[in-house]
DNA sequence: GTCTATAACCTGATAGAC
DNA sequence: GTCTATCAGGTTATAGAC
C-alpha cells in the first residue's frame, strides 16, 4: 500500500468526498487532523526541532489530545515517518519487479513518478534522507531496503552495464532526479532560480533525464 | 596550556580521556577541543538535536566552559557553520573565475576536489543543505551563494548550451558529485555496498563523472 | 473526547569557589 | 581557566474536571 489515507492532501481528497455524500460530515476527525499537521511540522523541520506544541497548534487543537491519541510525540513521529519512506521509496519499489517492462521503460517510469511526487512534496527527500541518517538502524526493520538488491531492476542494470557496479546507475539516476530538490533552497537564495522557474526546470527534466541516462548507459 | 603537563595527575587524567575517546587530541586548546568537538556533534546530529552537554562530554571538558569560551550553543554553531560551508562551497568558489581553465577543466577540478573532500567528510552535504533548509536566509547573508549566478563559470555552461538553463547543468554535476553521499546511509543499510567499497566506487566516479558530463553536453 | 493545570524532566546558561 | 552547583525556562506527558 503506498497511498497512505491520512496525509494531509488525501485527508482532504476524503473531506471533499464527504462533503459530496454528506453535507453534514465536514471536518476531519481528530486523530486525522493531528496527524496531517504532526506530518506537516515533522517535514519541515525535522524530529528534534519540532515541539509536540507547534504539531497541536498547527492542527487546531490541544496539546493533551496529542498524547490522548498517540501517546508519544516519538509514537507519532513514527507512524508519519513509515507513511513518508514508503512514499519517497514506493516509486522505486513499483519498479523492481515488473519483469514486462524495459530498463528504459523503468527509468522513464521512476523519473516521472519521481518529479510529480517532489514537484508535490519538495522537502520530503531531504527530510527522509536526514532522518534515516540520524537513526539508520531504525528505519532499516521498517523498510524492506534490502529488496532492491536483489530485484530485476538491479539485473537489469547489470545485464546493460556488466563492467560497472549496479549502483552507479543507481546513484546517478537518483541523483539527477532527487539531489535537485535538496538543492532548492540554495539555488532560490542565490537568486538562480525563483520557485515557479525551480518547478517548471523540473518538468523539464522529465524529458531531459531519461535522455542523459540513456547516453550514460552507452558512455565508455 | 603546557603547565598541566608538569601535574602528573593531570597528565593521566589527558591521557585516560584521549584513549577513551580519541576524537580530540590532547596538545589542543581547551577552546579548539571545544570547537573541533563542536564540530563533529553538530555535524553528526544536527543544530536541534545535540545538547551543549554532548559537546562537553566530547571534549572531555566541563559544560560550563563551553559558555565561557563560546558565550552560547547559537554562537558556537555560527562558527562550526560558517567553517562548514566554506568547505562545501569552496571547491566551487575555486574555480568560478578562473578565466584560464575550460569548462572541462573546471568540471574534472570539482569532481575530483568534491569526492576527495566528501570521502573524508561524507556527512558534510547532509548536514549542510538540511541546516540551510532550516534557516534559509540566515545563510544566504553569510555565504556570498549569488556570486555563482553572474561567474564566468555560468557563462561557459551558458556558452556550451545556449538552449538549457544552465543551473541545469549545475544540477547534474552536483547531483552526480554529492547525491551518493547523501544516499551513503541507505546503500550501506540496504546492504548494496560496505561502507568501503562505497568509498572505491566513488573514486571510480572521479573517472567516469566528467566522461558522463562530457557525454549530456551533447545529447540533444 | 476535550479541556486546564501541573507534574516531571531536560536544557542552556550563570554564579561563585578554587 | 576550570570546576561544582544551581537557576530559569521550556518541553513532554499526565491528572482530573467537564
Amino acid at each position: 500500500m503506498l497511498t497512505t489515507r491520512f496525509f494531509h492532501w488525501e485527508a482532504l481528497k476524503q473531506l471533499a468526498m464527504a462533503k459530496k455524500k454528506k453535507a453534514v460530515e465536514v471536518s476531519l476527525s481528530t486523530e486525522e487532523k493531528i496527524k496531517a499537521a504532526a506530518s506537516m511540522v515533522f517535514t519541515k523541520k525535522g524530529y528534534a526541532a519540532t515541539r509536540t506544541r507547534d504539531i497541536a497548534e498547527e492542527a487546531g487543537i490541544n496539546l493533551a489530545l496529542l498524547n490522548y491519541y498517540f501517546r508519544s510525540k516519538e509514537k507519532l513521529f513514527e507512524i508519519v515517518m513509515v507513511e513518508k519512506m514508503s512514499k519517497f521509496f514506493g516509486v522505486v519499489w513499483q519498479v523492481l519487479e515488473s519483469k514486462a517492462m524495459s530498463l528504459e521503460e523503468k527509468t522513464g517510469s521512476i523519473v516521472a513518478n519521481y518529479i510529480d511526487l517532489l514537484n508535490a512534496n519538495p522537502d520530503l527527500p531531504i527530510f527522509i534522507l536526514s532522518e534515516i541518517r540520524m537513526n539508520p538502524a531504525r528505519f532499516a526493520s521498517r523498510v524492506p531496503l534490502s529488496k532492491v538488491a536483489g530485484s530485476d531492476f538491479m539485473k537489469q542494470i547489470k545485464k546493460q552495464r556488466p563492467d560497472l557496479h549496479p549502483t552507479q546507475f543507481l546513484m546517478n539516476l537518483l541523483g539527477l532526479v532527487v539531489f535537485p530538490f535538496i538543492m532548492k533552497p540554495v539555488l532560490e537564495q542565490s537568486g538562480m532560480l525563483t520557485e515557479k522557474a525551480f518547478q517548471s526546470q523540473m518538468n523539464l527534466r522529465k524529458e531531459l533525464i531519461p535522455k542523459w541516462v540513456k547516453a550514460f548507459l552507452k558512455t565508455a
